[in-house]
DNA sequence: CCGGATGAGAACATTTTGAGAACAAAATAG
DNA sequence: CTATTTTGTTCTCAAAATGTTCTCATCCGG
């Protein structure tokens, strides 16, 4: 295998990268773009460089048709340095062990977004209009914050416990202003668990 | 398994959102026009691909049929589906003009994360123990939540005001409990400002 | 000068996408 | 129940996008 060139070594970068970001090949129009030329002919030249040099792969012709040969190990850039941590009265300490944080854990094709309005969890730091990411799950356990759907027609967000032995299922609201619900299990469907939350400012 | 081409990858993203959102499944028409096409047949080929591809399966010729099968490999994207808002007392709503969140507007170049310790800004939202985007800056507007540097020797998260004509900088925090603080602006210095926060559960 | 690496872009082949007609099956109205 | 409407299915025809193969041109080091 040979030495790539300058320009062949951008495009297999620019490919792992894509393909970490976007886990589908990048088409050559966008590979042009993503090294800084225009050709799709030339993108094309690069990459039967890097597919005889044994880096990838093609489905020949296919749209998209890329693949890696050998295990990607660039690294997505849902990460961002994490600094350390801050509190009142001392500089950021760095944190041991830890100096980045990935939000791929936020990812994947189970989970989904929902702005949150109302403020029946504002005890829990969850206020109107934030954005709260959900895992799609049927089943919760006790203390889980759920989304939940009352008798197919009402949804809500809340912290959800059994009682009666599985019978019934409390929703309990993270404000003292709010009283919790009792419903029989049988109104009451799951549609995911909570397991992140964001805010934008 | 082999490779989704790209509408494919849209119109099965769009038959999850749409079961997430209304608990049944879309009708061809309903799916076209979600991906921005007219023809009920091209939707319909579309949807025969995701069968083929073992994603979903249907009930042959019952209206919506179509039913999701598990999720193996699903991509990672830095975007989330946005359902929709949640509230008491109703069912999922959707956001009219917003149908996706995109997380990439945390990673800009001059972003880091910082961890939170510490209750000083609990009225704000902002919990011990959530990670918080900074942009990292020299200036802030009144209003502004900023990490502040104070006498080169400690730093604080805290809402950031101006006084005296700028000769005095209030650094307050959101908690009842603990009082605000004036500085000459000398002794501050900005190091970011609060763009976004995050949470983990 | 030569040769290699690079870039633009034309020309063509193939895949992907879109519209819509025609019919079959399911759902709905009465 | 029957009649009607709606929805699903299967086609054909075409357009658009993408992949492929070229030629031509520039730059640069030896």
């Amino acid at each position: 295998m040979q030495q790539l060139t300058d320009k062949q070594q951008l495009t297999l970068d620019f490919i792992q990268r894509y393909i970490a970001i976007h886990t589908v090949a990048p088409k050559l129009q966008e590979i042009a773009e993503g090294i800084g030329i225009s050709s799709r002919g030339v993108a094309h030249r690069y990459v039967q460089a890097l597919i005889d040099s044994g880096f990838i792969t093609m489905d020949n012709g296919k749209h998209r048709g890329i693949r890696l040969r050998k295990p990607n190990t660039y690294r997505a850039d849902s990460i961002l340095p994490l600094l350390g941590k801050i509190a009142a009265g001392k500089p950021i300490e760095a944190i041991p062990g830890e100096d980045q944080i990935d939000l791929r854990d936020f990812f994947g094709h189970n989970n989904f977004a929902v702005r949150v309005q109302g403020d029946s969890m504002i005890e829990a730091g969850i206020m109107d209009g934030d954005t709260v990411i959900i895992e799609f799950r049927e089943t919760a356990n006790d203390g889980d914050i759920v989304v939940a759907l009352i008798d197919e027609s009402e949804t809500t967000l809340k912290r959800f416990k059994r009682s009666h032995k599985g019978r019934y299922i409390k929703l309990i609201p993270a404000n003292k202003d709010m009283e919790e619900m009792v419903y029989e299990a049988s109104r009451v469907r799951i549609q995911g668990v909570l397991i992140g939350q964001l805010r934008k400012y």
